[in-house]
DNA sequence: GTGAAAGCGCTAACAG
DNA sequence: CTGTTAGCGCTTTCAC
């Protein structure tokens, strides 16, 4: 079999006569390198079918020119939203992407981190774990000078730049459209505290039964692992204890969806009888009957941003900034499932 | 600012008075090296927070230990699980993966592929965009040795590995229940016969016909973008101009969802009107009202099994294995969409 | 404007 | 078992 080796700027440089750095530097765009090499350089490389070897140049300059990025769950549809985000701008400034999953387990984060490392990336983008209470692998990142920007979930405990949603003021809107609704006695079916998100719209709900001057007693919030069958199970049990809520509020889709299964099978109706809310917009919660009230979250911009933040940075060695905190906008789309009276279709 | 080199093998050399070559060997675990060396340079390592430099270790050996990876959509819960499952192999054996997305464009995947040469990579796993007449791009990749293994759609033309699903097969099967279930009169909502798996989902279903010896002119396919709101726009059109279907079988559950929306929005009622299908199973499909028959195929496996494919192929040099299909397995689920008599929960 | 030369950090003959 | 040496393909001073 024969192995023909990749044309190299040595290559080009005996073809044209030339040494090896002039091929370098008219390929570069140097300026100090006449027109005329330079286009007789190009038309030679584009000729050979030349592919820069970007494995030498990164050795050389010690630039992997890759970022990292660490999510829970690549198969949420936030997450590989975000992802599309973040691999767009990469390619657009000529960045390669890794991608780690954490499954939301702290152990699986610092693995997922010094993989990174060991990949020799600029930089990493991260949305830590849920259940994250130490933060000794991001600050190994730190300490090694590589940036670590945090999106959607952001873990205390060392600064840094954030691109997050108003998740507080958000949860309070939403809770709000449910109290003007009628309901008082909420049952909240959140994620747990550690992870920022949750908290943050913990706080926001009680926000806003405080600004309605409703006594705290009557809300109910639930810290649980956010998956519908497990939403299920505990609306399930709530009900037949008699312990119906006037609404429930759930801090993703998809938890909502196994709480309106679990009203249905106990003649509960949605919005009729208990009004339900998600949070994240997931693609059908629309087509759903009844739709989902729920929050859209931008996602895909989430992901451009904090990508062109961290590359921004990387090019730009402003070690001035020490941290920012950028906060996107979500927007409360009111649907079927949260409305008294029925919306006509 | 102080800026700390990383230390390298020689740094390890000089502190215990070896030679460089004797760390490599060391921390590669060669067999030539005594044990007690051994011991002490993996310590030494440690202690001085030693990171191995892929890049220059790639560019020795000439390996990139990349993958790449092109897809239509990351952000379809088909494709991040696939993902997923790549992601996961290839961590496993030590390789990195690139992402591009082709949003189902010809010449985004060009694009893509270019990128990914240029990124050196070992190996492509691709899920050929759906208009694709061309294949010159992939051709360019084989040309340069780089092995390119299709998973779930492939493109015709070229000899490849292919992991893909027995669509076929699983179209006739789930025809063949619409028919048991008394439909004669179905609608396909159908991708494009230029993508493999809308291909060979038209011609399971006209097996099924054949099976069943019901004439072909009751059969309707149509072929359109898959998306929720283009499949709902054709139905509801279809029923306002009197043509209502026995069934629909809608070859994404997306495609479904718009289906039986605009059934809803006429009057008609799935199922008791109209049976409908579809296929892939996205998570909430379950949760519907009705809850949604459709396909459920392994997503994650297929991911594994492809990546798996391709590493190990780099890694044996087989040159002999120009070609090899694997079909996997998918699953009817039947839920409530597509039984005449509703199932009790 | 171009050439010469050194070297990024690592691996892999080849010696011993 | 360990050391010597060369070099992967590229960039980047420093010359001229």
């Amino acid at each position: 079999m024969e192995i023909k080796k990749a044309t190299t700027i040595h290559d080009i440089a005996k073809a044209l006569n030339l040494n090896s750095s002039t091929i370098s530097r008219a390929l570069n765009n140097h300026p100090r390198v006449s027109q005329t090499t330079r286009d007789k350089v190009k038309a030679k490389a584009s000729e050979l079918n030349y592919q820069p070897n970007n494995l030498a140049a990164n050795l050389r300059t010690n630039k992997s020119n890759t970022i990292g990025v660490v999510i829970p769950f690549l198969s949420r549809y936030f997450f590989s939203t975000a992802i599309a985000g973040i691999e767009d701008v990469a390619q657009a400034y000529g960045y390669n992407v890794i991608i780690t999953q954490t499954k939301d387990i702290t152990e699986k984060e610092k693995e997922s981190i010094n993989t990174l490392l060991k990949s020799r990336v600029e930089g990493i983008l991260i949305s830590p774990a849920m259940y994250n209470d130490d933060i000794e692998h991001i600050e190994k990142a730190i300490n090694q000078q590589i940036p670590i920007f945090c999106f959607d979930r952001y873990a205390e405990g060392f600064q840094t730049t954030r691109v997050i949603m108003d998740d507080r003021k958000t949860a309070l809107l939403m809770c709000n459209h449910l109290i003007q609704q009628g309901a008082k006695k909420i049952t909240v079916l959140s994620g747990y505290k550690t992870a920022s998100i949750y908290s943050n719209r913990q706080k926001g709900i009680i926000d806003s039964y405080i600004k309605h001057d409703i006594d705290l007693k009557h809300l109910n919030i639930k810290e649980m692992e956010l998956d519908t069958h497990k939403a299920y199970c505990y609306v399930k049990d709530l009900v037949e204890k008699g312990n119906v809520p006037d609404a429930i509020y759930a801090l993703n889709d998809m938890t909502a969806f196994g709480a309106i299964k679990a009203l249905n099978e106990t003649k509960l109706s949605v919005p009729k009888d208990v009004l339900v809310v998600g949070f994240s917009n997931e693609p059908l919660s629309e087509l759903f009957t009844p739709s989902l009230t729920t929050v859209n979250q931008p996602a895909y911009e989430m992901g451009k941003l904090v990508a062109k933040k961290l590359i921004l940075h990387l090019e730009d060695n402003e070690e001035l900034l020490t941290s920012e905190t950028s906060i996107l906008k979500s927007e409360l789309i009111i649907r079927e499932s949260s409305l008294r009276r029925r919306k006509k279709v």
